[in-house]
DNA sequence: ACGCTATGTTGACGCTGTCAAGAGAAAGGC
DNA sequence: GCCTTTCTCTTGACAGCGTCAACATAGCGT
């Protein structure tokens, strides 16, 4: 039972895993090599296998940092947008959208079959407090006499509607004839979520 | 310059894609070896290149087999439906929903960012198959007025949502917590979608 | 002082994708 | 006829990869 006693006791641990995160910039998480991150440091090439035990549990580790820092940065667009749930809920799917464009690999090696949760404690951490962001964040746009279950269905629904948007868009699954950016069409749906869940017609508006 | 001269000329590429595709079954791709798979069929390990030139282009290859045959399906699907379009919409959603369970990795490979629609013409045109067969039964249900822009987005975002709930609830990234299922969820959301287009519409929406 | 645990190193193994060169058959012009 | 080209496929080699095993070195509690 110990914790980090010194701030710099286990630095090549999250040196290891920024290396990681900074190579997946650009590159495609299935040709990250484990050699050349740890020659990139200067140490042997079995340096991340001390600390990680395996190239998988070591991407799952990579992956839980990359969303740990996702989530802060949700958190941080949902403190500085307006007080109204709403604008929270578009604050929240913008910081999506910004992460997935520029770590599209991350989210791709989060998500994907390559690491499962339990590969690694950090990923299942970081995957169970974006939820909870996730759903607290739709819960507060909830008509009051909202019942949990279905708070539930529709946080599953938004997000997925998010996710799937934000991915297609990402990776250029979206035909170029589509006369909307990613943008426009994630905002306009949360707003047709909204507007359903509240199911009196409005004009819904937000700023940005 | 010559096409099939016979039918079981070039036999060798369609099995190599035919093994491919068993072996995504339960496994991702990643880790798919095309030594293994030359090796099953009794050929040499240069085979594979042979034909597809790197294993590249081989993944793109088989990922457009797989979303041919996805497409194939969902036709016969919607053939099968009612006469309604948004009946239809609904049997080529239990499609998709039925694909993506069978073959996730397929699904994945043909989406993700390992291979790119340019690796293969297969693969290019299967992704363009798959998306009039989308984009037309989603016209089908739109009112008489709509625009075909307007079409073209309301497309995008409904099949980013069965995307979304699709992959998320394939690959166990949706909380168990979630009382629905993924198939209760997306008929649910398409209904949604249904309903807020042929309802009084609201603001029109912003132009190109 | 001693051993334990954590941290890293070196060396080897089998597997992989890819390159290079060649074998054998079919096709077609002379 | 034959000769050349093309297509299909094989054999052999190479560097890079993840992983296993054994060893080295420090810090620390007892």
């Amino acid at each position: 039972m110990t914790a980090a006693v010194s701030p710099d006791v286990d630095r090549l641990q999250d040196r290891l895993l920024q290396a990681a995160l900074a190579r997946l910039a650009d590159t495609p998480a299935e040709q990250l090599s484990l050699r050349q991150i740890a020659q990139e440091l200067g140490v042997s090439h079995q340096a991340p296998y001390v600390h990680f035990g395996s190239r998988k549990r070591f991407l799952a580790a990579v992956a839980g940092a990359g969303m740990a820092q996702a989530t802060r940065q949700a958190r941080a667009a949902i403190s500085a947008a307006a007080d109204d749930p709403a604008a929270r809920l578009h604050a929240l799917a913008d910081a999506y959208l910004a992460f997935i464009r520029e770590h599209p690999h991350v989210h791709d090696l989060a998500n994907g079959p390559t690491v499962a949760k339990a590969d690694h404690p950090l990923l299942q951490q970081a995957a169970i407090e974006y939820w909870n962001l996730l759903h607290d964040t739709i819960a507060d746009c909830q008509p009051s006499r909202t019942t949990e279950g279905e708070t539930l269905r529709r946080a599953a629904v938004t997000w997925s509607t998010v996710y799937g948007i934000s991915r297609l868009s990402a990776f250029g699954q979206l035909p170029a004839s589509i006369p909307a950016t990613a943008d426009q069409l994630v905002h306009d749906a949360i707003d047709q979520l909204l507007a359903g869940w509240h199911h009196r017609k409005q004009e819904p508006s937000h700023g940005t």
